[in-house]
RNA sequence: GGUCGUUUAGCGCAGCUGGUAGCGCACUCGCUUGACGUGCGAGUGGUCACAGGUUCGAGUCCUGUAACGACCACCA
């Protein structure tokens, strides 16, 4: 029965009931099948304080492209989906809105905060979920998983624990990142370097032995109180003297020893540099070489130390329980209390005031800013916790060498390498409240420290209560446990069997250092097999004028304001298109537009399907082909075949771009035209075209699905089907009886003829309404005579007369590669312009002739180059040569 | 400073293992052709950044240069 379908499609009108239906279907749930082979992918965890943009859609369009693929071919599919508890941006938000109410964290506590935290959870962390569905993401809702949950975080404290019983995991004084904004530290990795205008300070200490002024350089001179030496190198030819001296440190008139050190460069500077072990990452190296004294200046929120700070660290030490290089701090005296930046100025105005400023220089420097609120960072000594690196690094980096995980493009193998051989010791704690707590237990008593995956209340040691670690771990500590906690590690559950390994990881290349290099050294450690067999890795989606969507620059683009435009399928064919792996791609209102029209178009080939097909038509091909149908289930089984390649390759962009141009410029402009031709003359042919066409119709629907599921979807349901759901489908397969090589050829000459044909006409200026008789010259008969009704339709010609000559009176002559064909038409051509038109096109065949002649008469290609090459430029030579000769006779014949 | 990437029609991009350059948008001309004007037909437009090299033959491989971009890096 036809059914009345809208003249334009409007997704509004299918998207959330097909996904309903999907999802009453229970279609994505993965079904944990002994005997099947699995596909899985774990989502990148989104933050539950995201809302969906660019980059989201993009990488959950391709996920859900491979995912809606593998389940079509028959594997037991698993997309596994979840939320990031994000510790530093959740937390941020809370307080902030926290302000806005006029309370502090300190006020209500850990306990309340926390209640809070979950509370906002509850209230927002859904909202991404939402937005994923809006796109047609194809998850295991039932698998949902969040960092936080019960599961992970039971992961997370067996990997501690694990990992501090092997030493990989210690508590320390080292040198770390300190957010003054944020309240805590960072890892190196969440440091983002930005260019500023600063200045070298020449400042001059007085040696105390010899009373010379030395100079020296910095770009933070408000860290110069926390100085416990100045490092000249032991070569240096011009502080030879000065071994063993000591300086007299500026304002505090503090003595302070002058040290040989190897990171004193004679080249740059004056090769003299001040120490600050405390509040630079290099010095404390140094001071860590020369068992200086760490003295630190600042406090944790970015104001410089004073009496209450002394005292506290003074007692803290003086208890006995404080390690052995538990840094020393200063009362900064008249500068405590003040900014860092308040502390710069007095300290710069009092050293201008005693002369110790030689001059000022100014430079551009690359600051450390933190990747959240991009305050500057200050290096500052600090206790906390860390994962020793190297250890864990090392068969990480042999993995994927190795070749067990692949990266796709390979150019990222590279990257992910250099920052495994590079990694330094990673800072896992942090100085929040919303995330995992760090289970360690202090014995206020007698200083123990325990420990431990159960919760500790007394001291194992002494009896007495002890306290947890207020701290809580990186986020990315629970992320990059991902691949294995979610599917119930550490217990050896039937999905961990079934899932673990998975097969692909879909992230950007901005994240390799921080999550993919990570979960790929934790599933080793932790599983002992890497934790996917690929990554593929996407690049960033900018606007149209090829910048970053950004917040600062407000030029991001919202995907929901996009699919409630344009549709998902829109929006996701238009992230599919073009799209190659690791590249960079734009976006703009015009491409949707192109993907929206393509839906549209589309739509309307299944209209016309629908509006054809009589009550019963059959889902199979019928058993007599004509000449067009052979063509165009060739080119499609073709079309199988390399798209299903592609998409094992994972060339998604090219991909879907075959599609685009079979179901538009075949399918559509061609075929479908064609068909027309017997769905006209009724009975048994109409049939048969009908049948396929749906047979057509319903492959390419089905490859085109895991790229515009809603639509696809819709239109196979209106069509004649078996199965429930075009997405539990199979996928379709290259077929040997669907090649039709001599029709291919065939379609090919006779279409380059209507094309020929249409161009004079064109050309000429012939309306189209306006008729004529056609004469096909060719030696290729047989084919021609097929070609009659087809140029009727396709060529504006009244009648067709095939033969291998003719010699048609007052004619315009069409020559193609394969036929002269002969258009008499009278009055209404100018023999002049007729003429000048053919000599052209004579003058160009010559010169392509004359190319291949060159390559010919070359006995180097004839020698060396291989024989089917050389055949086939003699084959193209004999056209041109035959194609010439037609010209020739037809401007003859013009006289 | 190091590593990597990009450079092809006005714009945005494809071009796999080397065999006389393609797509979309835009542009020009024509079309109420019974699926679609979100459409149909026909066109215009490129010495494939530059310079060398390998090869019978290079957008495609090698070397170098330039511009732009990304990532990494402790430059006091």
């Amino acid at each position: 029965m036809a059914k009345e379908l809208a003249k334009q499609y409007d997704p509004k009108n299918v998207e959330d009931r097909i996904y309903n239906f999907w999802l009453k279907g229970n279609y994505f749930h993965a079904k944990n099948e002994p005997d099947k082979k699995t596909y899985t992918i774990v989502i990148p965890p989104p933050n539950i304080t995201g809302q969906l943009h660019m980059g989201h859609a993009l990488d959950n369009t391709l996920q859900d492209i491979l995912i809606r693929f593998r389940r079509m071919q028959g594997y037991d599919t698993l997309w596994l989906p979840g939320t990031d508890h994000a510790s530093i941006a959740t937390e941020a938000k809370i307080v902030e809105k926290m302000r806005e109410e006029g309370v502090t964290k300190e006020e209500i506590g850990r306990e309340k905060f926390l209640e809070r935290a979950w509370d906002w959870k509850e209230k927002y962390g859904g909202t991404i979920i939402k937005q994923l569905k809006k796109m047609g993401s194809s998850c295991d809702w039932e698998r949902e998983r969040f960092t936080l949950d019960e599961g992970c975080s039971k992961a997370v404290r067996e990997v501690f624990v694990r990992l501090y019983d092997k030493k990989l995991i210690y508590r320390g004084n080292r040198m770390v990142n300190w957010c003054p904004c944020c309240n805590t530290s960072i890892s190196d990795a969440e440091v983002e370097y930005e260019e500023k205008d600063s200045n070298f300070w020449h400042l001059l200490y007085t040696v105390k032995e010899t009373g010379e002024k030395l100079e020296l350089a910095t770009t933070r001179p408000e860290t110069m109180l926390g100085d416990t030496a100045v490092a000249i190198n032991a070569e240096d030819e011009r502080y030879k003297h000065l071994h063993g001296c000591h300086c007299i440190l500026p304002l505090l008139n503090k003595e302070i020893p002058i040290v040989c050190d190897e990171h004193a460069d004679m080249t740059k500077g004056t090769g003299v540099v001040k120490i600050t072990p405390a509040h630079d990452p290099n010095d404390f190296e140094v001071g860590r070489r020369h068992n200086l004294p760490v003295v630190r200046t600042f406090t944790y929120d970015g104001h410089l130390t004073g009496k209450k700070e002394k005292e506290e660290a003074d007692a803290y030490i003086a208890s006995g329980r404080a390690a052995a290089d538990e840094p020393e701090v200063l009362d900064c005296g008249k500068y405590a209390g003040m900014t860092t930046l308040e502390a710069r100025k007095a300290i710069l105005e009092d050293l201008e005031k005693g002369g110790y400023i030689k001059y000022i220089e100014p430079i551009k420097h690359e600051v450390g800013t933190c990747y959240r609120c991009h305050t500057s960072i200050e290096p500052m000594v600090s206790k906390q916790w860390f994962v020793k690196m190297q250890p864990l690094a090392e068969p990480a980096i042999e993995a994927v060498e190795k070749g067990e995980t692949v990266f796709v493009p390979d150019r990222f193998t590279k990257n992910y390498l250099n920052w495994m051989r590079a990694t330094r010791d990673w800072c896992i704690s942090r100085q929040l409240w919303w995330g995992h707590r760090i289970p360690a237990w202090y014995c206020p008593e007698c200083g123990e420290m325990t420990v431990s995956r159960e919760d500790v209340k007394k001291c194992p040691k002494c009896g007495a209560a002890v306290e947890q670690d207020p701290d809580t771990l990186d986020t990315w500590f629970s992320s990059a446990l991902w691949p294995f906690s979610t599917l119930g590690w550490p217990e050896n559950t039937q999905d961990l069997k079934h899932y673990y390994p998975t097969n692909t990881l879909v992230t950007g290349y901005d994240i390799i250092g921080f999550w993919v290099s990570r979960m790929i050294f934790s599933a080793i450690e932790y599983t002992g097999q890497v934790p996917f067999d690929t990554v593929l890795i996407h690049g960033l989606v900018r606007d149209a004028l090829g910048r970053k969507m950004s917040k600062s620059l407000g030029n991001g683009i919202d995907p929901l304001k996009i699919i409630d435009e344009y549709g998902a399928d829109a929006l996701r064919l238009t992230l599919a298109t073009g799209n190659s792996p690791g590249n960079d791609m734009r976006f703009s209102d015009d491409k949707v537009g192109a993907s929206r029209n393509f839906a549209n178009k589309l739509w309307n080939a299944s209209r016309f399907i629908l509006m054809n097909l009589g009550e019963n038509t059959e889902l199979t091909l019928p058993s007599e082909l004509a000449i067009e149908d052979k063509w165009v289930l060739s080119l499609y089984n073709n079309l199988v075949k390399e798209v299903t390649d592609n998409l094992e390759k994972f060339e998604l962009g090219i991909a879907v771009g075959k599609l685009y141009d079979f179901i538009w410029d075949i399918f559509c402009d061609w075929y479908i035209e064609l068909a027309k031709i017997r769905l006209q003359d009724g009975g048994e042919n109409a049939d048969n075209a009908k049948r396929v066409l749906v047979y057509v119709m319903t492959g390419i629907l089905k490859l085109l699905h895991p790229f515009m599921p809603f639509i696809t979807e819709e239109i196979w349901q209106t069509l004649p089907h078996e199965g429930e759901s075009i997405m539990v489908s199979a996928w379709p397969e290259f077929n040997e009886e669907l090649c039709f090589d001599s029709e291919e050829a065939e379609m090919d000459r006779i279409m380059t003829a209507i094309r020929a044909v249409r161009n004079r006409r064109a050309e000429m200026n012939v309306a189209p309404s306006k008729k004529a008789k056609v004469y096909v010259a060719s030696s290729y008969t047989d084919t021609f005579s097929k070609a009659g009704v087809f140029m009727k339709r396709l060529a504006g010609a009244s009648d067709v007369e095939v033969g291998s000559e003719f010699d048609v009176a007052n004619s315009v002559s069409i020559v193609t590669a394969d036929a002269t064909i002969y258009i008499p038409m009278g009055e209404l051509i100018d023999f002049a312009a007729e003429k000048a038109r053919l000599t052209k096109e004579l003058e160009k065949v010559q010169k392509d002739l004359d190319f291949v002649n060159a390559k010919l008469s070359n006995d180097n290609f004839i020698s060396r180059a291989p024989a089917n090459v050389v055949a086939a430029q003699r084959e193209q030579q004999a056209k041109y040569i035959e194609k010439i000769n037609m010209l020739k006779e037809s401007i003859e014949k013009i006289g």
